[in-house]
DNA sequence: CATGAATGAGGCTTCATTCAT
DNA sequence: CATGAATGAAGCCTCATTCAT
């Protein structure tokens, strides 16, 4: 039947072949993390990207090299994009912007999807887990890293390790992201708003001076 | 085949039969752990506890219900124990204690697998992560925070919301133990030592009041 | 091995897809008949097809299903369709066609296969058993009772209960049928031919009037 | 805890060990009428019967076997036994009270059970299928042709073939036995008497003479 | 290019059978 | 004798992958 009419798509134009693989990888990020590897059903991929079943096979050999190329082709750029976001101001000013862009960023349905896909699934990859040490870790460590070492060097921020740093203020960013996608948090949880409000006076006090000067240093005013 | 020759089983013991829920669930986490729920085969699983695939049904009603036991009877007690590991001493004193011994606790090749089983295989599972939350996550709000609170109280520790930063706290913790796990984190990263020492440092930075006094206390030498 | 083999298909022309559940269910009645419910394999049924056992589920949600389903959409119709093989003549001449129509209807290999499902597995499933009995049973009555309520109103047929003696009729019908499928039996028995014709002679005397002339003698009043 | 505690059978005596075939045999045959021998759990057989799965191996050497024993030793001269009980009477009273012996015999639950497994899984078993129709239709056609034949030779019936007669006559009660057991029967049917007496009235009628009167009407020329 | 019907390997689950106690 | 825990073969079912159209 289906073979004999054509399929009921705009006749005057069709999606852009180039735009398949985009749209299945798209797909892709969605279910897998969602359900996982093991778990993400092709079919649901497929669905979602509004292609068949087969079409995935003509752009991609096999379910784990999709899953390959959703990390390297989308996660980490879009991971790493936001790592640019920091201009102009304080060392202060640019960590505080750093944290709340990316929570601004992170804080979509999916977003909790690409972190569980990159801390729960990564480690099966070794390969690509080197990859995206490479690529975005090592990206973190240089941006936010340099913001850091400017910071400590004009006595903005206190002594201390810049690249132990930025761990330590991602861990508390990520894990809050994580935290904030489950239904149970969230029903006992503060807004993301104060959520962030948080992170950022936790964060911001954690790496000043102990003693600024004579003065108290009200935070969070 | 096996009719011909002798079992191969250890002729000088056998395995009490009450035990095997526990080696089964045992040798659950660590197959779940590794590979998540989806990805987990219970043939691994029967293997890995000495005994045959047909041996795990007479426990467990099904590999989800396995996976909901080993939440229940074996991850949630785990996890949930070492929140009472905190006694005497100032505030600061026992948070240093609470990361201390959480770290040394969690510094084992199954931990973070343990904490990728609750932090990504949980949501499928909207009771049991409710059960979680009430265990464990509910146990650290009270034991935690009454620290923090008595802290504050006690000016140790600066004005905060003492629940959000329990979060703060473990947030920080737990992501370091998932990251230390990772191989590719493991060649850049620092020795376990280092890294225990950066997080209570970070942390107890958080937590302390702006300002001590006049002098520069600097931090980190 | 199966990949440096050409499929072993015929060449000359491939199953229409649209024939697929069609196939499927027929294999399926044989196979459902000769064995039973449990003791059917999908494999064989798939076999039998001429499909693979995976292509069953793409038609069929599970093996209980293509057996509802087998009942339903074809031995239902097809037990039924023969019903209606009643035409002009007298009360006697229909019933005697109808047995020997019938005969000859289940005169096949299959066809005590299909009595034995309806008999011995049905009533596992009540509501398809419910079903039966409101599309065969129902029809049944009101076809072949009708012969006989018309044949007692006109004397050729001796006082009765309609109802009743629908059920004894297709007894004797269809308990032969199921004897004359069994090996054991049919090494004693007499040919088919002789057996119809024994159950003619048998039914139509007992619902011939008693005394054609002389007495009445009214049974069951 | 059922290990430290002696079992809570009578302390007195112990079942008598050579009843545990008979036990294991009855339970045998209730769940394999219910079930079918595939569906049939031995797990359920040791249940009914009170023992442990293993001990129904210590009798019988497997499901196979436990099922043929059934046939042989339980059913083969239960349904056999109930053969003998004709006695004296004219051949009309004997057929009619064969009909009501067998009747109540079979109005139990567990008779539709027995009559299930020999019409529907007897001819998986060739050699079982010979046996019991050496056993018992052999022994119906000699006991219930005998009580024909004489009728036959006496007027009481008419010019039939005897042995064809019999299975006429078995194939209506057995029938309705099995029809009886359907709940969906049970719903639309007539009450268990008013089905007998048609079944007595039905078969009587068949049997007799046509013409009780003047003119011979010879059937089956 | 795209489809989706078809395949079959592989995993979960059941249960007849065995065997150490 | 009796038990019931343990086994593992076998069956149902899923789904990644293929391929004719």
């Amino acid at each position: 039947m289906s073979s004999s009419t054509p399929p009921t798509h705009d006749p005057k134009w069709r999606r852009l072949p180039e735009e398949r693989p985009r749209q299945i990888l798209e797909a892709a990020i969605a279910v897998f993390g969602e359900h996982g590897i093991a778990a993400a059903k092709l079919e649901e991929i497929a669905a979602r990207a509004g292609v068949s079943k087969g079409t995935i096979y003509l752009y991609f050999p096999s379910k784990e090299d999709l899953f390959r190329e959703v990390i390297r082709q989308v996660l980490v750029p879009r991971i790493a994009q936001v790592e640019h976001e920091l201009t102009g101001g304080t060392a202060i000013e640019q960590i505080e912007r750093y944290l709340r862009v990316h929570w601004h960023y992170f804080d979509r349905p999916e977003a909790a999807s690409w972190l569980r896909l990159v801390l729960f699934e990564l480690h099966k990859f070794p390969d690509l887990e080197q990859f995206y040490y490479d690529e975005v870790i090592a990206l973190s460590n240089r941006v936010l890293g340099d913001v850091l070492r400017r910071g400590v060097a004009s006595g903005e921020l206190r002594q201390l390790d810049p690249a132990a740093s930025v761990s330590l203020i991602k861990a508390v960013l990520l894990m809050h992201v994580i935290w904030m996608s489950s239904p149970a948090a969230k029903a006992s949880a503060r807004a993301p708003q104060h959520t962030i409000d948080g992170i950022v006076d936790f964060v911001l006090h954690a790496l000043r001076p102990d003693a600024p000067a004579g003065v108290a240093a009200p935070v969070l005013p």
